[in-house]
DNA sequence: CGCCGGGAGTTTATCGATTCAACGCCGCGC
DNA sequence: GCGCGGCGTTGAATCGATAAACTCCCGGCG
């Protein structure tokens, strides 16, 4: 039989230290010694205390608790999209090390809606949170600043911070996007299509850089080995569309498509599909992020594997040694995972590695 | 050029009433009514306070507030698992409910891990939230009680509650199994399997009930028609396996799989393909959830959804209302889509509704 | 015998915002 | 000329936990 609701108690308040010293007969001063210097405490007098804890059902106020101590438990994050597996998995990365100092983690999800964005900084300020991590969307680089002035560390999330105020965690998505590139040409293609999304978004001028660069690198003028498609969404549904207008082109054929993201590369697949074009014989593909699905579809995905889990630990481990005042800024390299969709007799072979870490100079008026 | 930190600052302290106050030549009193009341100040003095708090980039302490005057703004919720999109998609119903009331949501993810689920549930009954939402790990329902006692509404997620005195809303999955099992009895199919998890989770437990009962209902044996086979984890390669074993079983095969959910699915179809079994031709496939890449696949997958935004939404809903003092225990139904994987020609159907609102007792003890 | 030290526990100031009783002041009405 | 109502503001008490300062008592030592 379940713990049953004390019938018609009509309970108002939560107890307090107070009601326990009371029910104990001891003073607050020795309820909050039972807490929080136990041994500074006479055995028996300790039993009766956590005796009448245990009868109260006594549970400390945090807010008075942080308002007298100071002392913060919690940390802030402000992910772009909590619905995407890539963000999913930062978080679950946050946590993780953050589970390992008994810190709780307030996630809140912007949907690259500044005013959204906004009202969760405001929030998580007034909450007094130990630090602060954010996927910045455009332009909130200055707020930011603003909650870092105020005393609240920040470290930013899969964004290079222009700044050397700000700790950072990114991956290099130029060189991830070499990655493809390379690996394309080197199954001999010469003549790729590029699916990308919006250049407002940092991702894909950064990933565009690499593919510019990289095949420029291996002696081919971008102008004729390259056919941008532009898609305004980075789902499945706007890539189908960019392939089937690949397709109606006129002038030779791509055999390869490199996707700025799995999700688009999942829309071409399915359109390549339905007109019949076999994959990877007569087009390969390539996708960005290496979502858990990649692997699992039919044709499964050549990716461009981001190091999620870890960015996630990462960012969050900056944050909780930042108080020796150097906002690290670290940049990690992404991995190649090659599968059937590239190549019909893929062989697993992990590249990863930490690029760089960069040390910013020391936080303006950091508290010591 | 951003927003500089203040050079050398050196800022320990964040500023407060008081400092307000004292640049604004006004007492305390006047500056929280300004913040609170502002109709009962007059407009120059207002306006000297305001200009003051700008000045010193003054935020108020969510702390002292909701010590002095009791009111929280923060909802807590514990889900299985942060990086299943099933939650996540509820977690952004919950998000979208609550920030009408302009509340904030604190997520935490316990993996299923009833030390974790304990640990997470006294963090946010020390913070006091206003509410708990949680989807109960095993045997954890009495904690969950112990904590409503203390005067926090809690409301099950995906559970229904087997007492009276919690909210909670979830879906009939024993109806959802029965969906399937109609469809797939319909397209002409009279021998089934089915992919069932461990039967310690009520999801599997519920499911297998709707399988067996939909059969019997049409006059089958369960006995014959269905070939049972379990898994341990709900994950692709399990079902994979699964697979693999039912191909190699010998007497006569079954022309569908029904699999408990979409991971299993995907695996299931990956072995189909790797053994050419043609789907649905001459081996139908659905899954359960109906998650996002189910409809992107190659073949894309018949599926059992799940109203997983609503959920989320009115669960949040509840908690909210639950004030009244009468926590609802909403049940929702499932809705099947017909997609290739089972039907060569499939047409959007959806049957999408509220299948009951039972209302239980008044929760005892509620302050009013 | 008087003083010191230290263990055990109590008292009290404090954190920052809120709230409410009280107060000063002004103008209106009798 | 006096009182009264009410607007705008003030000052102090308050929320719950913490920690520093303090009291008390007892044993040991010079």
């Amino acid at each position: 039989m379940p713990t049953q609701t004390d019938a018609g108690a009509g309970r108002v308040r939560r107890p307090s230290v107070t009601d326990v010293a009371r029910l104990a007969g001891v003073s607050v001063g020795t309820v909050s010694n039972v807490l929080n210097r136990p041994d500074r405490v006479a055995g028996a007098t300790r039993e009766r205390v956590l005796a009448a804890i245990e009868e109260l059902g006594f549970v400390r106020n945090a807010s008075a608790r942080q308002l007298r101590s100071g002392e913060i438990t919690t940390i802030g994050a402000v992910l772009l999209d909590i619905a995407n597996p890539f963000f999913t998995e930062i978080a679950r990365g946050i946590e993780d090390r953050l589970a390992v100092d008994d810190l709780t983690l307030m996630l809140a999800s912007s949907d690259e809606n500044p005013d959204r964005e906004a009202r969760y900084l405001r929030l998580f300020a007034e909450h007094g949170v130990r630090g602060l991590l954010a996927t910045p969307s455009h332009g909130s680089i200055d707020a930011l600043l603003a909650v870092q002035d105020k005393g609240i560390p920040v470290v930013l999330l899969d964004h290079v911070s222009p700044v050397p105020e700000l700790g950072s965690v990114a991956v290099d998505d130029v060189t991830g996007a070499g990655l493809a590139i390379t690996h394309l040409l080197e199954q001999g293609h010469r003549r790729i299509a590029f699916v990308n999304g919006p250049m407002t978004l940092r991702q894909c001028v950064d990933r565009r850089d690499g593919v510019v660069q990289t095949l420029t690198e291996h002696g081919l003028d971008p102008a004729e080995a390259l056919v941008e498609l532009g898609v305004d969404n980075l789902n499945a549904d706007a890539g189908a569309a960019a392939l089937d207008d690949l397709l109606d082109r006129p002038g030779p054929r791509p055999t390869a498509v490199f996707c700025v993201n799995d999700l688009t590369a999942l829309g071409v697949l399915r359109a390549l599909r339905e007109h019949g074009v076999p994959v990877p014989e007569e087009m390969a593909v390539v996708g960005y992020d290496d979502v858990s699905f990649a692997s699992m579809l039919t044709t499964p995905l050549t990716s461009v594997r981001q190091p999620m889990h870890t960015l996630g630990w990462t960012a969050a481990d900056i944050l909780l040694r930042s108080g020796a005042g150097e906002p690290e800024q670290v940049v990690f390299t992404p991995e190649l995972v090659v599968r059937a969709s590239s190549d019909p007799a893929p062989e697993a072979r992990p590249r990863f590695g930490l690029a760089a870490t960069r040390r910013g100079g020391r936080i303006a008026g950091w508290p010591r």
